[in-house]
DNA sequence: TATTATAGTTAGCGCACGCTAACTTGTCAA
DNA sequence: TTGACAAGTTAGCGTGCGCTAACTATAATA
């Protein structure tokens, strides 16, 4: 199975508890999306079949090198849209939002061209 | 029910096959996106239901005014996304496709900044 | 007229991905 | 030791939305 849009929220999520937490449990991960504790086990599951996530000795969730590699990229797409969206006037909350729907649908190609752009221009009224 | 992705896309492509043709039929729907024919015939039965696409006479497709409204607006976004994304130097091929899918996503506060934006300093490489 | 092709529909499958209900398991305080 | 709570799992439901198989209806043609 590929991973998908919901897969890949939930990879995102980990990778953002784990930052500020060194045990992150599927618990955490439900309050954070909003999810149920049935719902986060069984996504948890799929990233652990797909090599993606792994529980440790002590039963958090840890990303593998293959799952932590995909959760930044997601992530980069989502910080670099939030600050294309509030470079070109959107309020901090909707920008945040939009990215959060968008970071899944955009190719590398047009990733890069953005990066470039933001780069370049962005930033300009921070 | 409320309007998805899936009924978006549908929407979108009756609203751009009526700009070439007068009768659109299903059949017709389902090549232009690559769905098979009671993937369409079910999707045109949930749009008639709410009341944004009706069958006349002969039997083709029509958009209700509801309906006509709802593809305006999507077809604009995805024109416009498309447009920011080959300003911002990505192929035409590339910047459609990632534009037919982010088109759903974006918020009117983000959709009317990127509008100023492109009206702006847009197209200057074309 | 009988046959065949085309368009549309109906029935039902499969997968993704939310959910609740209810069970298990481990920890901790009375 | 036991009772209770918290975390996780299992079973199974519902919806969205693709699909195939098979039927119906209509129009064209042999």
């Amino acid at each position: 199975m590929t991973i998908r849009e919901s897969g890949e929220m939930y990879l995102e999520t980990i990778y953002i508890l784990s930052q500020d937490s060194s045990a992150v449990r599927g618990i955490d991960v439900g309050a954070y999306m909003g999810f149920s504790k049935p719902s986060v086990s069984r996504a948890i599951g799929l990233l652990k079949k797909d090599g993606l996530v792994k529980i440790d000795e002590l039963g958090s969730i840890k990303l593998t090198e293959a799952g932590e590699e995909k959760a930044k990229r997601i992530y980069e797409r989502h910080t670099l849209l939030r600050q294309l969206f509030i470079d070109l006037g959107v309020d901090e909350e909707t920008a945040t939002e939009d990215a959060c729907r968008i970071e899944h649908y955009i190719s590398d190609k047009t990733f890069e061209a953005i990066k470039k752009h933001v780069k370049k221009y962005g930033s300009n009224n921070k």
